[in-house]
DNA sequence: GATAGGCGCGGGAGCGCTCTCACGAGAAGC
DNA sequence: GCTTCTCGTGAGAGCGCTCCCGCGCCTATC
């Protein structure tokens, strides 16, 4: 009657039964006949009413909501400066646009990860998709019996979802070679960071494979550090005619120093990215990249946790494709 | 006991009072002394009790959760293609970071919008910041009593954190004109977008101060579509000695277009381009760019709702800066 | 016709918290 | 010494829902 919502109290009072049966139809639970069934329905309909979903939690100790995780471990690759995140997001999105689920995103910064573990595993969810995580993190996540599953290979355990980074960064390497070029030098990104050593080590293996020079220097993941591993490379070794690059914004800051020093992209020195994310149409020559299914890989990884399939040590590895621009040409 | 969580009665039961003085110490709410406040916290320490927000939330009717709400008018732009969200996202983050707030995401398709009311005004929370929202949903959400804070122009009554893009493109023309460009032609966005327009009219501002022939074209605020104005504005007006466009992405398809066409970018053409964000440092050259504040924006609007100052009509607006880089140069 | 089994339905007890209200003790005023 | 006021404290009633349990009816079985 007031202005206020309509509770399930009134849907029941409304249809001419108990609460418990205008619950049981709500959630399609069996025990409601197709009468009631139907008056409970019409009376939701006239009433307008929509179940309050901060009560069934309480009440049901399970919250209709999806974690997206996101750990920072370069403040100038946060979330705002890189495309990464918005992609993951875009996936997880994509999975739970049919289905009654809400998104909470919890971004944290490396150092503070550890301190911040009961804060991120407080509420019961339905589960938690790591971006970016560190090994310790999700393993802590992970004994809080909470369903986690990563986008990042971490500890064993740990469910996830990945990408064949090491065969993208062979297969990039591949293409290089059959276009003609022979001096393919690699600017990695950081150390420690899982991805970007399996890309590296995917490098490696082309360039024993095919024979050749392994010519590699650090690029930080970020266009500066691209830019100015590219200015180190071409001053060491100026015969290089192929750039394989570990992410895409470094390859952007590559071109640029490349043409620079007068050198022409493709002809004289092609250029290949990883990731394929909007700076890869972005680059002048727009830029031939590994294509990370970024968005997929995150979709799926949502599917899991919604449909409860989660299993510790379950692992999915999706393939990494090339997309040709024109940052790569065959040697003249 | 059990290795359930700890509930505010396992903290009142060891601290030896009730639970009313239990929840007031954990509130910070006045009424309790020197003397059970120190025992409630030490009990809370002991027992690792953190209070479960579904709890508060459903029994003191709102919730501590921020929404955040992006509409998504172009799939081609949608959250993981275009960098703007994830901006907006970290300035949110920014603002969330020291208060005991959760950030909820909903993303809606324009045309789903309408439909999808219900859903997303749903819950009673702190307030919801609308990225991008037509008047229409705008002032639907502000009259479900929800407090809304759009990043954009939309109903007079709705508050809004806006950028001055007029001031911004005007700043924009202003500049190129100093440097010696006489023939600006501008690439603008859609015809319906709110902040497209504002762009267009400074550009046109200023293109009668400064008594210029107003050449524009539109592209759609995609880079397909920069790329495709910039050909069309050159094969028709061929002494173009300066473009403004309307976004960065489009900036980035018209730098491409340019040097396809073997004009050289500054020199034979300056182009400046508006947002700065992770694409206009990744051109070649780097892009000349209006920085939008987005992030600031963002945080500024999740502040207004988390200090309650929010009120109808309520407006505010960020400058809109030039951040030089090498797209521009003067005429030789 | 008596008992057993199945099933639709409602009663009612919670989920963990907030918040109003009443109570009682101590301070202050006459 | 009485009333009045203040203020710390606890009891208890919800918030809107889920879910267990038990009741009563109908059918099946001997």
């Amino acid at each position: 009657m007031s202005g206020s919502r309509p509770t399930i109290e009134d849907v029941a009072r409304v249809a001419g039964v108990s609460r418990a049966t205008a619950s049981r139809v709500i959630n399609d639970a069996p025990g409601a006949s197709d009468l009631l069934r139907r008056r409970v329905t019409q009376a939701i309909a006239d009433l307008g009413y929509r179940p309050n979903e901060t009560a069934r939690a309480l009440a049901s100790g399970r919250q209709r909501t999806v974690d997206l995780i996101a750990v920072i471990d370069n403040p100038d690759l946060a979330l705002g400066a890189h495309p990464y995140y918005s992609r993951v997001l875009a996936g997880v999105v994509t999975a739970l646009e049919t289905v009654n689920v809400q998104l909470r995103i919890q971004v944290v910064a490396e150092e503070d990860a550890a301190g911040r573990i009961d804060t991120i595993a407080a509420d019961l969810t339905v589960g938690a998709i790591l971006a970016n995580a560190t090994p310790d993190l999700a393993t802590q996540l992970q004994h809080r019996s909470r369903k986690v599953v990563s986008l990042v290979p971490t500890a064993p355990s740990v469910p996830v979802v990945e990408a064949d980074n090491a065969g993208g960064a062979y297969a990039a390497v591949r293409h290089l070679h059959s276009l003609g070029r022979r001096r393919i030098a690699a600017i990695h990104g950081p150390d420690l960071n899982t991805c970007s050593i399996a890309r590296r080590s995917g490098y490696r293996r082309a360039i024993n494979a095919f024979k050749l020079r392994d010519i590699g220097t650090a690029g930080g993941f970020t266009r500066e550090g691209g830019h100015a591993a590219a200015l180190r490379l071409l001053d060491e070794h100026p015969d290089i005619d192929a750039m394989f690059v570990a992410c895409d914004l470094m390859a952007a800051g590559a071109i640029q120093a490349i043409t620079a020093t007068g050198r022409r992209v493709p002809e004289d020195v092609s250029v290949i990215g990883f990731d394929d994310n909007v700076v890869a149409i972005c680059t002048n020559p727009p830029l031939t990249t590994m294509r990370l299914p970024t968005e997929e890989m995150a979709t799926a990884a949502t599917r899991m946790l919604l449909t409860g399939t989660v299993t510790p040590g379950h692992r999915e590895r999706f393939t990494v494709e090339l997309v040709e621009r024109d940052s790569t040409s065959e040697v003249g």
